[in-house]
RNA sequence: GGGGGUUUAGCUCAGCUGGGAGAGCAUCUGCCUUACAAGCAGAGGGUCACAGGUUCGAGCCCUGUAGUCCCCACCA
């Protein structure tokens, strides 16, 4: 039965079906295998609250790319993948899916809220995996984990419970960034600097015993309410007989100390700072200098608290407006500028970030950071590029404690215990435990945990570790991690500590860094702008073998790339053309052909082609090693598109046409260049490949399957490839010709070619008829043919006899370019050539290969005085 | 205030360890040549931001300058 394919590139007609061909023969499926070498990716879980977006996109993309090259070269690879709970970012739309229904937590209790949010993460936790598959990303489903499932959550305990013991958890009362609208603490992480406009306050705070003053300027005049002292630097002239003097605090008028601390600039404004300990990090230090009071001002969703009759309950920004339109009644507001600065913003709602004095959990952080700058600096994990291991060491370097304890009540629940009666805390693996010291039961910490500290763990924790598995042992560590620039700081720094101080080794080789994908005219893509392009619907129009080969190519790693239509398209016509390719070589191949390899009888065009896939092939292979994706893309399009289709094809047509033998083993080179060629590019257009592959072979065998093409020693015909480049070179140079002298293609003319390479180009006739619109060929040693167009390259002189005459004018200015060309060439090369220097120090074979460049662009240019010479 | 990216054809971007500048799109000229007009054959277009330096040789390495983007940082 002859094979066929549809006539056009539809993706959509078999994208979905190949990819369920895989799941059904368990393809992605990884097993421990004694006899392979294990390579493993983590797949960076996506939160279950998520939409696939571009970034995720890219993301699985050079993944999937990187697990079938090395499951195709031999490696047991596994993908694993899995969710992320996403703490905050879940709790929030679940309880705005609840509001909806006019329901609140408190409503349901903790139980009944964490029934909820499972139902809810069952209903659309999956919808991110769907989507995953859409892109063909061949995780080993198999293996899926979450962050709360049993085993992660059994690690975190774990975990939890050892730093706690080793003294490198703590609970303590610090400062810590609170956001208002999520009411919970956030990580330093999360917080996001941003700058925005707005004012400084000029104010005057008097003394108590006279009727001088203090002029002072603030952001957040809000706070006075709760200011405990002033400040001014103990140095500073100006203000030292007024330390230790008490002030005023206007509106309140409570009497306040002036304090002297290095703290302060004397050169900023005044050099005099309001010191509010409840409510900025620096005044929190000063005031605990000092041994301030610390009066809170602010509730937890920041209103004012009911100490404030006045201002009680007004949020944050109403009691700024208030306070300020009385302190300039009372007399006590200078003047007001404008001023820029930067703002702490929650980076999951935006909200401005309260700093907030309150009882957390931290993770202490130096002695877990060191090692994790050590594994870097030595080399046991390398960042790709390289140039991100600055910003790892900078920000490890510089790292304060990790406040991991979350008001929020999806997530963990820290396995912290007290007692309420005698105050006890106990920390343990048990889900409940009585008091050691009075024997009644304990009270669970209502508090769950930062969602990055499962994260952390999410290499080892989803091989099952702390259980010592045959996985874990065999998986791990793994080896390559992907993932995009912007979280460095959440998730790799966190994974490479978590690992070294719980396993000991560090939990990946290689952190390969992706940029973003930024729209059209480079900006980011956002919600708020609606400048987002989804995935999905690019893969319902082009398919996501175009989107994913879009994705792969030009896209240096660490760099933002632009998403650009057009790009989606020229790799759509991309995978267009290799569809056409194979329908071509398809729909000459006769029922009962059977491919039986690359064949012995071998012509110089095939010898050619199969010389240079050789090379494709090597160097496809050095390029992913390298992480150079973009890199193997581009070959992987020239080699198929220009050398393949453009050249090769057409030269074996005129054998088709032939017959027998001659055409008989032209369809085994093609069939073999084509298979070749799909498994090369199968880990950048998987679905394509497979769909090809298996109509062409046939035999039930899947291309995700089968051995990754490498260099072959035997494939290897330099001579004949450099050989045959100059028939190549001869047929262009034919087309340039004829193309400026306004030859059509349908005028066909007699070429004689003088050329010492007489057998090569007698070989090469039929070429010459048909891509170089020959009526006829001659080859001799020598043409005298005054009226002929002539075509010039090193190895030959093509002689084109036209019916008319040839514009001898027009040829010889055409031919007097060449000339300048030609003239050109030698120069450069006999400067290079007589530069001592150069001839001293350059590499042998460097100056062998100059040499014969410069040899061939003399040969050219005695053929090219000939021909001018001829015409007379 | 530190740190980093980036600056290459009209546009979007590649360019591997330094050895005569590339692609896609766009433009121009011819072609429906029975795989493909989502195509074929040609063409034009770049002092690789600028100034120095190292080198026989620099888009690539070093120094500085400028534009642009990002990250980090407690100056109220």
């Amino acid at each position: 039965m002859a094979k066929e394919l549809a006539k056009t590139y539809a993706p959509e007609q078999f994208e979905d079906r190949i990819y369920k061909t895989w799941m059904e023969k368990k393809c992605f499926h990884a097993e421990v295998d004694s006899k392979k070498k294990p390579y493993t990716i983590v797949i960076p879980p996506p939160n279950i609250t998520g939409q696939l977006h571009m970034g995720h996109a890219l993301d699985e993309t050079l993944q999937d790319i990187l697990i079938r090259w090395k499951r195709m070269s031999g490696y047991s690879a596994l993908w694993l993948p899995g969710t992320d709970h996403a703490a905050i970012a879940t709790e929030a739309k679940i309880v705005a899916a609840m509001r909806e229904e006019g329901v609140t937590k408190e409503d349901l209790g903790r139980d009944g809220f964490m029934k909820r949010a499972w139902e809810w993460k069952a209903k659309f936790g999956g919808r991110i995996v769907e989507q995953l598959k859409k892109l063909g990303s061949s995780c080993d489903w198999d293996r899926e984990r979450f962050t709360m499932d049993e085993g992660c959550s059994k690690a975190v305990k774990d975990v939890f419970v050892k730093y706690y013991e080793k003294g490198l958890i703590y609970r303590g009362e610090r400062m810590v960034n609170w956001c208002p609208k999520c009411m919970t603490t956030l990580s330093d992480a999360e917080v996001e600097y941003e700058d925005q406009a707005g004012h400084f306050w000029h104010l005057r705070y008097k003394f108590k015993d006279s009727d001088e003053y203090l002029e002072l300027a603030t952001t957040r005049p809000e706070t006075l309410l709760g200011d405990t002292a002033v400040a001014v630097n103990p140095n500073d002239e100006r203000y030292k007989d007024m330390v230790g003097k008490m002030l005023i605090l206007p509106i309140v008028h409570r009497e306040i100390p002036v304090v002297a601390d290095d703290y302060v600039e004397m050169d900023f404004g005044t050099g005099v700072v309001k010191i509010t300990p409840a409510h900025d990090p620096n005044d929190f230090e000063v005031g605990k200098r000092h041994d301030l009071e610390v009066i809170n001002v602010f509730t937890d969703d920041a209103k004012i608290v009911a100490d404030y009759p006045k201002y009680a309950g007004m949020d944050r920004f109403e009691a700024r407006k208030a306070i300020v339109e009385d302190l300039e009644a009372e007399g006590a507001l200078v003047r007001v500028e404008d001023y820029s600065h930067n703002v702490g913003t929650c980076y999951r709602c935006g909200t401005t970030v309260e700093p907030k004095v309150s009882t957390q959990w931290f993770v202490k952080m130096a002695p877990l950071a060191q090692p994790a700058i050590d594994a870097v600096k030595n080399g046991d994990t390398k960042f790709v590029p390289e140039r991100f291991d600055k910003t790892y060491y900078h920000w490890l370097e510089n790292i304060r404690d990790w406040c991991i304890s979350r008001q929020i009540w999806w997530g963990h629940q820290i396995p912290a215990f007290y007692c309420d009666d005698c105050g006890e805390m106990t920390v343990t693996k048990e889900s409940a435990c009585n008091c050691p010291k009075c024997g009644k039961p304990m009270r669970q910490d209502p508090d769950t945990l930062d969602t990055w500290f499962s994260s952390a763990l999410w290499p080892f924790s989803t091989l099952g570790w702390p259980e010592k598995t045959k996985d874990l042992e065999y998986f791990y560590p793994t080896n390559t991690l992907v993932t995009g620039y912007d979280i460095i700081f959440f998730w790799v720094i966190r994974m490479m500590f978590s690992a070294l101080e719980n396993t000991g080794k560090v939990p990946f080789d290689t952190v390969l860094i992706h940029g973003l994908v930024r729209d059209a005219q480079g900006r980011k893509m956002s919600k708020s702008l609606g400048n987002g392009i989804d995935p999905l619907e690019v893969i319902d129009q082009y398919g996501a073998d175009a989107l994913r080969f879009m994705l792969a190519t030009g896209n240096a790693p660490g760099n933002d790339m632009r998403y650009i239509d057009d790009k989606v398209k020229a790799a759509r016509n991309f995978a267009n053309k290799l569809w056409n390719a194979s329908r071509f070589i398809m729909m000459n191949l006769a029922d009962d052909f059977e491919f039986k390899g690359l064949p012995e009888n071998l012509t110089m065009e095939d010898k050619w082609l199969v010389s240079k896939f050789n090379q494709l092939a090597k160097e496809v292979n050095q390029n992913l090693d390298a992480f150079e994706l973009g890199v193997a893309c581009t070959k992987l399009y020239d080699f198929i598109w220009d050398v393949f289709c453009d050249w090769y094809i057409e030269l074996t047509k005129p054998r088709i046409q032939a017959g027998g033998e001659a055409k008989e083993t032209a369809q085994q080179v093609l069939v073999w260049a084509m298979q070749g060629m799909l498994k090369l590019l199968h880990p950048f257009m998987p679905f394509i490949t497979e769909e090809i592959w298996q109509t062409l072979v046939g035999d039930g065998s899947m291309i995700m399957l089968q051995d990754y093409p490498v260099y072959d020693e035997k494939l290897n015909f330099t001579a004949e490839e450099q050989d045959f480049e100059k028939v190549v070179a001869a047929i262009r140079a034919v087309r340039n010709t004829r193309t400026e002298l306004n030859v059509p293609p349908s005028v066909k003319a007699k070429i004689c070619i003088e050329t010492a390479d007489k057998a090569l180009f007698e070989g090469a006739a039929l070429f010459f008829e048909k891509l170089a619109s020959a009526s006829e060929i001659e080859v001799g040693d020598h043409f005298d043919m005054p009226d002929a167009a002539s075509a010039v390259t090193h190895a030959a002189r093509l002689f084109i006899p036209m019916e008319q005459l040839v514009d001898k004018e027009k040829e010889q200015a055409r031919l007097k370019k060449e000339q300048e060309k030609a003239q050109k060439d030698i120069d450069f090369l006999s400067k290079k050539l007589s530069n001592e220097g150069f001839l001293a120090k350059a590499p042998a074979q460097l100056i062998d290969a100059e040499k014969a460049k410069l040899q061939k662009a003399q040969e050219k240019m005695d053929k090219i005085l000939a021909s001018i010479k001829a015409l007379g």
